[in-house]
DNA sequence: AAATCTTACGGGTGACGTAACGATC
DNA sequence: GATCGTTACGTCACCCGTAAGATTT
């Protein structure tokens, strides 16, 4: 299991439509549904009911997406904080109490 | 970024080490050195210090390291509720009640 | 007939193992 | 000298695009 393919998933059930949720992606129809099929195909649960002109949840599918939701919730956190490291917003505050002239009592790291 | 990148990053950060990373992984040294690598190159941080025979962590990778955690716990966990499913432990549950003899009121899917 | 999903095939990218090198303990 | 991390290279699987086919509206 992957980021991407939970993208995919995700896309999809939010779409309700493979062709769709391929222009989302900006990749062809057939990726998304080898994609989906080998997703599927590892966790050994049908997410998705086809039938040939339609897209339909599963039970399972259902009761996939609330989590893959949150594990993508969480990647894009986890990118989030690194950019705002990178933009000197975030990182280990440490504080000092100045004693008396030239001697600084700082707390320990971390 | 992807899941088995996390996975290796963690995994890194808990050992201290690519070597022994890599023996949980059950793959070789330069495996895990080039995947991390190439998280770092993504995400546009440097996540672990080297030193040719230590490794460290970076501000930027104890800033990480949480979320990355998070973010496998959600994956292990969207796996979790399908095999929970699987074994017929969950899924949607509906009461009815029996209004008189033959006549159930079931409440709505979903 | 148009739209939608699937399958088959070829090409490019990524991951891994082997091997050789450099640096540190 | 042994250990640890890196680099170079060949191989294999995976992802994508193209193309053709099947089914529904």
């Amino acid at each position: 299991m992957e980021l991407r393919q939970l993208e995919v998933f995700v896309a999809v059930a939010e779409e309700m439509s493979i062709t769709r949720s391929a222009k989302r992606h900006n990749v062809v129809q057939s990726a998304i549904s080898a994609t989906l099929r080998k997703l599927e195909r590892q966790l050994g649960a049908e997410l998705v009911a086809r039938t040939t002109h339609k897209v339909e949840l599963t039970d399972a599918g259902r009761l996939f997406l609330p989590e893959a939701r949150r594990t993508l919730a969480a990647a894009a956190e986890a990118r989030h904080v690194l950019e705002q490291l990178r933009g000197g917003l975030r990182g280990t505050l440490r504080l000092g109490v100045m004693l008396y002239d030239g001697v600084l009592a700082v707390s320990p790291p971390a």
